[in-house]
Order: structure tokens, then sequence, then C-alpha cells
DNA sequence: CATGAATGAGGGTTCATTCAT
DNA sequence: TATGAATGAACCCTCATTCAT
């Protein structure tokens, strides 16, 4: 299931590709300030530039804006995260320079990943799945990069934990910067965490 | 801030604190299935069992009833880390304890949790402070057990970040638990996670 | 399946009966001018004499409305054509009382009866079942009155078939006015129908 | 006014008949499953064969449609009574006759019957006029027929009376087929009412 | 002639909140 | 104190109609 999969009534796919990056666009900026419950469908629409029915031309129902807002926002982590685990290979080293450019990411995503907690209950139970698959994907990238490039240090279990615990301290830099921000700049989060793994990895090579 | 801090036209405040549990249990189940904006004050006075008229003589608006589930949980939290840093004391072996404690607590609260995350947005400028306040404090303790239990090991400022760590990991076990769940047992995320932190201590050894 | 069968938010049955009596007094008014799917929901609250949101204290969709009509139409006309049967018995001249009395109130009800024919449509299916019973019921109080009033005339089914014929001829002189009452009046209109019905009575024998 | 009397900006009159003959077709298709009120111009559009733009050039607006489709299928049964007449004359045997060939031609068209009777309220003021004064025409032929065929029998006005009671016990077998179809076969209605109908005729003398 | 994207008025319904009893 | 009927702003969504291509 992706974008394609929500039925629209145009007929002219690029206007639909289009309308609905208007729409993202739009709805991650209202959100962002309102949540998805206190925005209305009619400032999506005109956020977006056009009017209520046409932003109903190219969605179903509320739900499906919020779906391809979460679908956007998953699919452009996951793009960063795949391009840096391919140009990335092999050594512990390059581990943490995945690391920090998903820290970085995540630096430049606050508001979007702070939607993704916020607005789960409104995701219908199907698209939810969908959402989720995604999410696996990614922490699934982060283990098989922790597996490959440190092999023999992790055993399965503790390569998907290790990399649940990465993907959320990332997030985490978004949902608690209220408190973290203040005690941190993003290069002393990065460096400090990335200094805890680093510890963490029982005696690196004699 | 706290409960008495919301404005009742009750007089008698043994009846208002006994009413407000009642709302505030009934909420609780009710935003556990449906959300907060999904569930509606007639919905919650039922719940509450009384009527929407007396519902309004606890409360002065809906909001207001978010906030006293946010404190209520926070509260609870708090009390039992509280406890549990306060039965243990100064050594290493105790500051796993504090962990393994809270992360029980936090396999209970499970549902509660989910709320504190997706909520927040809804919750007034005002309230969100104290509850965030709240949160510094319990972050507090657990920075104050690394700082006394380990004492040289960790500078101000890593404390303060492994004291975020471990609170968002208690956290991590509730949210993600859709896939944490499937792969480790309440028992084997405790002690994959307490193994990870013993790792990253730097040479416990004589 | 009746009134009450139609879920409400109030408590006090005696409002219930008060406020919907409102209800169906002020639809009617505006079915009639405009008909069902015309007529708002707006309209009917404000023509009620009440606010849309005590319009749906009442109610729980405006399709209840148009049940609420259609039985309250068609219990006037049973209660009107139960008592004529009672009243007049057992001879032929009687039935042609019973007739006088259902045609002159068809005249009194005609715009009444036009709404029955020209929204059934909208009815939904389970109240369409109710009240279609009640048509039944009406065609046989006429039926039982021909079979008991002029014995070994008809048999069973033509019996049924001239219930079903009178009943018409009756809704018949409202949905096709706009012809009938430029050639008859009301007296001539009953005075001709109940001839050829006599005319066709065979042979009353001597 | 008839067909042609509908303007449309297309000046090829033969594609207008052809298109408004696919639009007729169409939309009766769907009046008889939704009625006209739930029907959309698009769906009309669609089940047509073309665009919702090309819809709009061979019809003004929505209520046009059920103009085309009322004088559509007053047409047919305008046609199919003028022709039975016309073979028919001049015996009482005769008109028994144009009643069979009506009925069934009723039963034939019991759907679009019932639109008829369920969407006038919809037909605008003028439209309305010139759909009833094509009724008024069929009453007329087979009033005609009943003078004629049987001449002295009835007088001008129980002519009439009678004529609009044949029509409409044809239509009654159509709206009220929900319990008619229960209790009889066509052929026994038809033989039942005619049965009906000839013990009225006084005394067939001699 | 045909197309279909765009429009926006307006419809049904919900629900937080009030206030007279 | 407790009740629950009343309110109406506001929400999501539909659909007849237009017009540039």
């Amino acid at each position: 299931m992706d974008q394609s999969s929500i039925a629209s009534s145009i007929k002219d796919t690029t206007l639909i590709e289009k309308r609905r990056s208007q729409i993202i666009k739009a709805s991650i900026t209202l959100f962002k300030q309102k949540g998805f419950h206190r925005t209305t469908t009619r400032e999506i629409a005109k956020a977006s530039g056009f009017s209520i029915g046409t932003l109903y031309e190219y969605i179903r129902s509320k739900e499906d804006v919020l779906f391809l807002v979460y679908e956007s926002i998953n699919n452009a982590v996951y793009i960063h995260l795949k391009r840096a685990v391919k140009k990335e290979e092999t050594s512990s080293q390059n581990l943490i320079n995945i690391i920090d450019s998903y820290f970085r990411l995540m630096d430049d995503m606050q508001e979007e990943v702070i939607i993704l907690y916020q607005e789960v209950k409104s995701l219908q139970e199907d698209m939810k799945g969908t959402v989720l698959e995604k999410e696996r994907e990614m922490v699934g990238l982060l283990k098989n990069a922790l597996l490959s490039s440190m092999p023999y240090l992790f055993s399965n279990k503790e390569a998907e934990l290790m990399a649940n615990n990465i993907f959320v301290q990332g997030h985490m830099w978004c949902f608690r910067r209220w408190t973290l921000h203040q005690n941190f700049t993003l290069e002393e989060y990065i460096k400090m965490q990335t200094h805890f793994f680093e510890q963490m990895i029982p005696v690196k090579q004699t």
C-alpha cells in the first residue's frame, strides 16, 4: 500500500502527484501548529492553494491526508537512511557515520517526527499496518548495518534491540527537545550518544 | 500547579477529590480506547457515574480532564520512581534495581504511557509546563541515582543524557510494543538493556 | 416498530412525545411544500420551534423524521378507518358509509397522502416494512367490511382486490387532484364511485 | 413542450437525439435503483457513456434529465395505448382488449411507472404542465374508447371517471406490487379487474 | 464536439458547554 | 449538589455546474 493506493477521481496521475504533494506540504505545516484534529479540511485546502472541492478530488477523507503525511515523512527518512547505509560500508567507523547522518536528519525533521508520534491513533487500522511496516524496514537497515559492520559483536537479538535504541534516540532528540535542546547542542548530542555507543562495544580490537 | 489548581464550583474538597478520581479513572479507560479527541464529555460523565452537568461542576473544560489524567499518570510514575530510588542506595547494583523496577512499572502502565505520548499537543500551554516540570523531576531522580551510585564515572552532562536515555527506553517498551513485544519478553528486554548499560560503564573492574 | 422504536437521548418520555409531534407537524408542512429531499434539517428544526441541536436529541437522522411522518399519517388514517368500520355494521348500506367516510378523510389529508406516495423510496428498508404492514392492515379492514357486509357476494380474492381498489381510489382523489378536482366535486366523486361500486354488486337480490 | 424544447449547445439534431436517448436509458436504470435525488449527474454521464462535460452539452440542468425521462416513459405508454385503441373498434369486447393490452404494458413498465409516481415533485412547474397534459391525453384515449364502444351506457362524466379508474388500476399493479403480486398473478389481476368492470356495465341489454 | 479538473455553496451531523430546575 | 434539556458553532463531505483546453 503506497500513495497510489488512495483512490482519486482525477485521471491525470502527474497532476495527482503534484496536488498531493501540495496537500502534504500544507498539512505538515498545519499539523505542526495545531495537530491533526484541530486542523480542518478547509484549512488544508486553503493552505494547499485550492478549494475544498478540489481537495476532495484527490483524497477520500481527512484520514487519507494523515496517511499521505505519514507516508511522506516515513519515506523521506527511509530514503535518507538507505542512502547513508549504502554509502558507508563494513567498518565500525562507518556505523558511527550512519548514526551521525541519521541524527542530523532527525534534527532537520523535528516537527515531522513529532507528528508521527502524536497522530498514530488517528491512522486507520489498515494504513497503520503500512506505516509500521515501513518503520520495521528502517530499523532493519540499522540492524543490518550493525551486524555487518561489527560482526561477532552482536547477536541477532542484540542487534535488533540496539537498532531500536538508536532509532528511538533519533526521535527522542525531537520529542524531548524541550529539555534536551536546553542541555545539549546537536553536536554534543551526537557525540555523546556515539560515545556511549562506542563504550558499549566490548574491547575494540586489542 | 496541581490538581487543586483546577477550579471547581464545589466547596467540599473531599468530594472534589473523590469525583475527580472517578473522572480520571473513567477517562483513562476511554482515552486508551479512542484517544482524547474521539472521547466525548458525555461519555466521560457516563463512565464516571454521573451526569454531564455534574461533570462540569468539577472541571471547567474538557482540557481540564486531560490535565487531570496527565497529572495522575505522571504522579503514579513519580511516586513509584521516588520509592525505588529511596530504597536502593549507593551501589551500581542498586542502580540496576531501579531500572528493573522502573521498566516493570512501564510494562504495567503501557496504555497510560501511550496516552502521554499522543495527547501532549492537546494540553494547554500552562498545563503542559506543569507536566513537563514533573518529567524533569523524574529524569532528575534517575540522574541523581546515576551520579551517586557510580561517582566519577559520569560527568554531569553524561548523567543527564543517560538518565534521559533510560527514561525513554522505559517508554519505548510501551510505544514500540507492536514490534518489541514480538521479539522480546519483558525479562529479556530488561536484561538486555541492562546489559548494554553495564557494558557502557567504563571498566568497573577492581 | 413504532415511534418509540426510534432512539432518543432524552429521558423524559412525555417530552419526547411532545417534541416529536412538533417535529412531525413542522415536517409535514415542509414536505408538502418542497418534498423530503429539498427540506433541510435546519428548516425542520426551525419550523419545529427549536435549534438544530435539539432536533438531533429527538431523532438520530433525517430519515427518522421521514419515518415519524409516515407513521403519523398512516396512523391517522388507520384510526379513522377503524372507527368507521366499528360504527357501521353488517349491511351493504353501511359499507357505503365507510367508503364515504374514508373518501372524505382523504379529501382532508390530500397533501399528506401525496407525501406518502412520493417519498417511499427514501424510507429505510426496515422502516418501509413497518409502514407497508400498516397499509396491509388498513386494506384488511376494508376487506373484512366487504366480506361481512355482503356475504356470499365476494370470494376472498375478490374482496382483497376490491379493497385495494377502494383504498387506492381514495388516494387517487389526492394524487390526481390536478385533473379530478377540475371535473368533479368531492360529493360527485363519492357519489359516482359509490354508484359504480353498487352497480358492480351482482343483482342485489330482491 | 417536448424534447426539442430543451435547449442544447449542440447543433447536430441527430446527435442530440442519439445522446439524449443514451441519457434517458442510463437515467431510468439509475433512477430505478436509487431515485432521482440519490443519483448524481456524474453517474448519469458515466452510465450514458460519456463525460460530465458532454452531458451538460445536451442538457441545461439535472432537472432536464428528469423531464426527458418522464417524457420518454409517458410517450412509450401513449404510443402503446394509441395503437391499442386504433386496432380495436366499437364493441365492448374490444374495450376489454384495450384494458388487457394496457395492463400488460404496465406489467412491463413497473419500475418506470414507479419513477413517475415518485419524482413528480422534482419536476419543474412548466415541465410538469407538459407531462400532465400528456396524461390527460392518455385518459382521453380511454374515455373515448369507453364512449364509443358502449354508447349510451356512460355519461360523459362517468366515462371520464371510469377512464381515470382504469388508468390508475394499471399503475396500481406497479406501485402496490409489494402486496398485489403476492396475491395475484398478472392474468388473475387482469381477469378480475375486467370482471368487475363487466359487472358494472348495466345489463348489456340483449 | 468532447473532456475532466476546479469550484464552493450548502447539507447532515456532532458535541462542548450552559443554566433553569 | 445534581440533573439533563437546550444550544449553535463548527466539522466533514457532496455534487451540480462551469470553462479552459
